[in-house]
DNA sequence: ACAAAAACGGTACGCTCGTCCCACTTTAGT
DNA sequence: ACTAAAGTGGGACGAGCGTACCGTTTTTGT
């Protein structure tokens, strides 16, 4: 490695970061994220990342100064968006019926890529192990959380920290089971968990 | 390897297994598991099951056809036991207030090996893209389900299988974010969120 | 224009992995 | 006693891994 590791603490002066650059660290990142829900966390090697996004080998060990540090970028990235695209879908539909809502919601993000979703579990799982991901779970479940308590206060039930907590766990706990067992009939019976949570805070 | 598997499905004359092969082949499973609540999947390779069971490398593939069945075996084994030492922390206590004695067979079983615990839902997670380890994971959540049942059953709870499997998700939300997550504070959230969980069921 | 910094990329090193090979010893059925 | 099966273990093979090396090209501040 000729050149140090671009993010920079520099102590004199520092040229800025070329643009063809960030875009190449940006993409390594996106194959981290694909083959992370493709394959899980072994998944991710350095020349499958690299491959996978057309770059070579060595740049990956150019952008990031580890496996374990774009691994955890791969995470924050995949955290993050995984919030979004909640955050979004909680936009879109008016409040009507909202535990018809929450499993609706809930549904699609589950069926449309449940590789993925495995590997955000997987790498917050590895968070209990591996302190440097730390943040990055607690990220997710706050985040979450937030998004718990938009529906619950939207739909007018009561949404302080004990039943945003809660309600999250509950549907956090059905999240997982459905993901990893996936038993027939088992997203009407997480639905009609749901139901028996939201009458549990209402109560 | 020179010698089939141990475990014949014989056409003909079949001599016994010796015991202190199955002494062996037991003692690489209990290295295997010990590995995964040290370090995780990853941590179970061939060499150091091996090694932690004081048996040569090459041992571990004629006991075993493949890793992956190796692996299979000592999730098993852990599921198995982490089912029989909750069965046995609720035999020992007499039904007074449940809500405590779960909170409390909880904390005990969460306190006592974390690793452990993280290598069962690490190979939990697992399940879900290797469908060999499916069935294994099914097992532990309805032995985990019976657990609750009877606990449920025995402090007069109204326990049909929506009620168990709601209150058993619940928990089993709370136990992995108390596992990963850490936070301070948690454990005392967490008995609130048993007690909000049994006030809804009883209701 | 020109040097320095950054970006680049081919290649190789050292390691660990799962698995297999094969010669050997022990055991058990006859 | 004999023999085949079961068990044993040292060693090696090939693959894949993370990462470092180092010469080359491109960009940028002056």
């Amino acid at each position: 490695m000729t050149g140090s590791t671009p993010s920079g603490d520099g102590a004199k002066a520092r040229r800025k970061p070329q643009e063809r650059a960030l875009r190449r660290k940006e993409a390594l990142v996106e194959a981290a994220v694909t083959l992370l829900g493709e394959g899980g966390f072994t998944a991710v090697t350095h020349r499958a990342v690299a491959e996978r996004a057309g770059i070579p080998l060595a740049a990956t060990s150019y952008y990031f100064t580890s496996r374990d540090e774009l691994v955890a970028r791969a995470f924050a990235v995949l955290v993050e968006r995984d919030l979004r695209l909640m955050r979004a879908s909680l936009t879109e539909e008016a409040a009507t019926g909202s535990l018809v809502e929450l499993a609706q919601a809930f549904l699609r993000a589950y069926a449309s890529d449940r590789g993925r979703q495995l590997g955000l579990w997987e790498l917050y799982l590895q968070a209990g192990r591996e302190p440097a991901l730390q943040d990055i779970a607690r990220n997710w479940t706050d985040g979450w959380h937030d998004i718990v308590r938009t529906l619950l206060e939207r739909a007018g039930y009561p949404c302080g920290a004990s039943e945003v907590h809660f309600l999250a766990t509950l549907v956090s706990g059905l999240w997982l089971e459905l993901l990893v067992e996936d038993r027939p009939g088992a997203l009407d019976r997480a639905g009609e968990m749901v139901a028996r949570g939201l009458r549990a805070i209402s109560a």
